[in-house]
RNA sequence: UGGGGUGUCGCCAAGUGGUAAGGCAGCGGGUUUUGAUCCCGCCAUUCGGAGGUUCGAAUCCUUCCACCCCAG
């Protein structure tokens, strides 16, 4: 499943790559160039403002450095429009709804394999590549996503959600590198991006302080903090500028009477417009034995039933072991063997096993551990009656968010 | 007003004559294509103010100020 060999079995034909500006695109590009496809670039800007955090400008640049050392011709196409429409209105509406989205796995699946897959086409590439860590394996069945061999660097849990068949005729070729090794053929190639510091944050739009963002285009409601036993700590600022497990942005010194431990958002309660905390050694309470989530996107044939799976609830995360049942309407109820900390709404539960990517789908409810054990008793009976096999959705014991 | 108590970094809080612990918050950095978490670093020449005692005080004395509690 090397790149020379996967390589070697196709003809040369045309391969716009999706150059960022950054080292791994460009090695992208720089491989393939080399196994002696008709490569082309192609540069995606979906957020221009000139505030000295989007990078858009300096990106640009640097990507046609990367073309014109390669060799290569360079596109550009600006989504800016779509990438508001698509995705960052998404965004701001799931903050509102004061859950906490991740605009990355969106922007993967609506933009560049969806917008962006779909020019590359127009402009008459037979393949698309990018610089993702993560591997695709053409079965009988459709593509088929793998794990990347540095596993530190994998980014399947970004790519989860792309409909499955956009990934026929895409081409990963980092998969089998270590991120050290394309820096070091980057540096060999005498690519002027071989030393350019990793980029992180929301992609396109850049690091940047994240609540003053936010507050750009939301306005929050102040409100009370409090303590699980509804002592006033401090107040907020509203309550979609915090996700659950926060600890920064609090402004909660130490209390009379209380633990000298950080603090940590537990609940949004939404009713009361008021922010719930914990301190350190309260924070089994924001522990989740189990998730519901929505419809999920599979990369592999749909399974249903219950099965064994590892499931990552956010990126850098190790697989969990986990208990997936599927339900008829194509979401699933996730049972962690051990507990999840600050497992949120809006973000993603991806579902792996040996290495391959099955799918997953959003978080849209969280079953938190304790209220599961003072809950056990008493849903007992209920559960027993319940036909299914499938865990019932008892409302009461979920987590409202 | 009388009696009692308290005033140490933004917050909590050690320190009761020997030359200002710690935690939280905050700020900076690291990790990181979400948001978080996590890790590292920085953070009171000064102890409500003014005098005094002492070789030496946040710690003792005097006085003033502020806040809290009780009081008829």
């Amino acid at each position: 499943m090397n790149l020379s060999s996967s390589v070697a079995a196709r003809s040369a034909g045309r391969v716009i790559v999706g150059l960022s500006g950054g080292v791994d695109s460009a090695v992208a590009a720089l491989l393939l160039r080399d196994a002696g496809y008709d490569v082309q670039g192609l540069f995606m800007s979906n957020w221009e403002e000139d505030d000295g955090y989007c990078t858009t400008a300096q990106d640009y640049q640097d990507a046609r450095s990367v073309a014109a050392e390669l060799g290569i011709v360079l596109h550009r196409v600006n989504f800016a429009d779509q990438y508001r429409e698509q995705v960052f209105a998404h965004f701001l509406e799931e903050y509102r709804a004061g859950r906490t989205p991740n605009p990355d796995v969106l922007c993967n699946r609506e933009i560049k394999f969806g917008l962006c897959l779909d020019y590359a086409r127009r402009l008459g590439a037979q393949l698309f590549a990018t610089g993702h860590y993560a591997r695709l394996v053409m079965l009988d069945d459709g593509p088929a996503l793998y794990q990347a061999r540095d596993r530190d660097k994998d980014q399947c849990y970004f790519l989860h959600s792309v409909a499955r068949q956009r990934y026929a005729g895409v081409l990963f070729p980092l998969g089998e590198l270590l991120k050290q090794q394309v820096r070091e053929r980057a540096h060999a190639a005498g690519l002027p991006v071989h030393d350019k510091r990793d980029s992180t944050g929301i992609c396109f739009i850049g690091e940047r302080p994240f609540a003053d963002f936010l507050g750009r285009y939301l306005q929050g409601t102040p409100g009370p903090i409090e303590a699980l036993d509804g002592r006033a700590l401090g107040r907020h600022r509203g309550l979609p500028f915090y996700t659950l497990g926060q600890r920064a942005g609090l402004a909660i010194g130490g209390a009379r009477g209380c633990a000298q431990e950080p603090w940590y958002v537990a609940r949004k309660d939404s009713a009361r417009n008021v922010l719930v905390v914990v301190q350190r050694h309260e924070q089994h309470r924001l522990e989740a034995s189990a998730v519901a989530t929505g419809p999920l996107n599979w990369l592999c044939a749909a399974r249903a039933g219950s099965f064994e799976a590892g499931v990552k609830l956010r990126y850098r995360q190790s697989e969990q072991p986990s208990t997936v049942s599927v339900r008829p309407d194509g979401s699933a109820w996730i049972e962690f063997e051990a507990p999840q900390r600050a497992a949120t709404p809006g973000q993603f539960a991806v579902l792996y096993q040996h290495g391959r990517c099955l799918g997953g789908g959003v978080v849209e409810q969280v079953r938190l551990e304790t209220e599961h054990k003072l809950s056990a008793t008493a849903h007992n009976d209920a559960a027993l009656q319940n036909s299914s096999h499938l865990p019932p959705l008892v409302p009461d014991i979920i987590q409202q968010f």
